[in-house]
DNA sequence: TTGAAAGCGCTAACAG
DNA sequence: CTGTTAGCGCTTTCAA
């Protein structure tokens, strides 16, 4: 492995030189340069990144936290799609990407922080993560810039990116309004998630705005997951008859909401408007296609990593960032019958 | 940001016995470790892991370069179930991942060897690159341990996993001609893949081991893209009317022949049976659901982890791994009526 | 069981 | 325009 201290031999100059010349200084002989230039192809020369982040103090690489990438989470593309809008805006960057796995038994041992603080990563992207998660106050505490994705808490080196969940949801349950519903349950995430929070408010928002009463009964919690809906769904349709219609805040909830209704031979949308969340690429290809309130994943992932990148390479200030969403009517909603 | 040197001096002892105490070498006195333990908490401390790979001239870290990690092919699930198993492998391990992006336009800048070299990371795993890309030959003249997925090539520091596509082709072709069909086309990916040389190859030899004639008329590209294959099915089924099956080398493509076919008024499976590749998540959702041949994806990139992370601990040498396939017959094909 | 010293490959004053 | 020197934080002989 050829070092600058090769070069430097061989071109008859000191390191410094070489240094200077290979990072484009404006202070060398230009014909100095291209000697050095010349030998240092010939040499087949890499510099050594590790080498020049341990002297700049800076490893020009991002973490991603992310936890949603497990094998089950493939399905719904939500985190993935995210994660290819941070990945393409980084690589037309210096920086590169880190990836710190969420789910894995080095939880046990070693806090995420370490493992930022570790690999010396310059910023950091936390997607994914729970209110209840302590690694929350973790990155609060020390002072990596981060960026968070769907977490709205920000402080001098934190900002966040996220979509507008109430107004999401507000929109979402009007459109089942207008339809002529008044009977409308919702299928939730889980208390620890922001999200579900924001969309339960936009739920309650939309009935009030509408003078429709808000019963407690008529919310249950899905966790994200398109088994559990599916359970919940069952039992909400059992308890609740009169429902006619139901508000997921997943598109993969929604999807599990629809094999419960159709297994209790429920008709949809005639019989059982249902209305999903996210826009997932399955959405649009099940039967019947899906309502859904579209969030630009890509571009939350994108705007997260260039939020970073601001903070990092011009010492901007955190932003926080909201995107819109726009609901995309589908086959599974439709007038009360 | 704490180091040794702090600590040595708070504990009073040499920067020498802090590393040995906090690398759990035997050698040093239980009351000096824990004192510099003590000490290491106190002062928050993080190893630099830069410094530590700098001397010991090994990083800790495995590059993953996939294309197909964009925009685009996030539908195809594909991809992000390969990187998932590798991620899910390597959360056990010491080792983190690097992204390198290969759809990059540091691409035209520096090649994805000088990347890794200059990252210094230990190893690589390589995903979705062409026959003809120059990386191929970049990476086998350097000494980077490297993994491919599916492309077989290999030497003495690279090794590869993939599945039997030959074979997953030919049981598939199989089918429909249990089915009764012996006009089979096929839906290709394009010449730069490996997996599609060998799809073709399948192909070609259930014809043959049916005696049904090879028809070249009857085989189209598509790209491995949705919209690709769509036209060229709709080009297929006007070139060639008699056809009553096709198979096609991805699921994607699948989909998209099965829009060119209904946009021909073509039932399926009554009028044409189609077949996939891949079994993505997509596949048993659409409807009709796909009859495919369904790779572990996850498998794919857990093993490639494992191999890699085994060249690099144990010094083994690179295995060739190759996964069985299974066919997953499903509502897109039956019998030729 | 401990410490002194050298060095990993690079950058950055500073001096010339 | 170029070189000398010091040092980033850590590990690793070697000697005590």
């Amino acid at each position: 492995m050829t070092t600058i201290k090769h070069i430097a031999k061989q071109a008859g100059v000191s390191v410094t030189t070489v240094s200077r010349a290979l990072n484009g200084y404006s202070d060398v002989n230009a014909k100095t340069r291209k000697k050095i230039e010349d030998v240092a192809k010939e040499l087949n020369y890499s510099p050594n990144s590790l080498a020049r982040s341990l002297v700049k103090n800076q490893s020009e690489t991002i973490g991603l936290l992310v936890s949603g990438f497990t094998k089950e989470s493939v399905k719904d593309g939500f985190t993935v799609e995210v994660m290819s809008g941070i990945n393409n805006f980084v690589a037309e960057t210096k920086y590169d990407l880190v990836l710190f796995n969420t789910d894995s038994s080095k939880q046990r041992k070693k806090t995420y922080t370490q493992l930022c603080k570790e690999r010396r990563v310059d910023g950091v992207i936390l997607q994914g993560i729970k209110t209840d998660d302590p690694y929350l106050e973790e990155v609060m505490e020390s002072d990596i810039p981060c960026v968070f994705i769907d977490i709205p808490v920000s402080s001098d080196h934190v900002g966040y990116v996220s979509t507008d969940n109430k107004e999401g949801a507000r929109v979402a349950v009007n459109h089942l309004i207008e339809l002529g519903h008044r009977k409308i349950a919702m299928v939730n995430g889980h208390e620890q998630a922001f999200v579900s929070k924001e969309r339960l408010e936009g739920y309650k928002l939309a009935l009030q705005q509408n003078n429709i009463q808000f019963i407690a009964e008529y919310v249950k919690n899905g966790s994200f997951i398109e088994e559990e809906a599916y359970k919940q769904t069952l039992a909400l349709l059992k308890e609740q008859p009169d429902i006619t219609s139901i508000f997921c805040a997943s598109d993969l909830m929604a999807i599990g909401s629809i094999e419960a209704a159709k297994e209790l031979n429920y008709k949809i949308p005639e019989d059982l408007s249902i209305i999903g969340y996210d826009d997932i690429p399955l959405s649009s290809y099940i039967s019947p296609a899906l309502t859904t309130v579209s969030q630009n994943k890509y571009d939350l992932g994108y705007n997260a990593a260039r939020m970073l990148t601001n903070m990092l390479k011009h010492h901007q200030p955190p932003e926080r960032c909201i995107l819109e969403t726009e609901l995309k009517i589908r086959q599974s909603t439709s007038i009360r019958l």
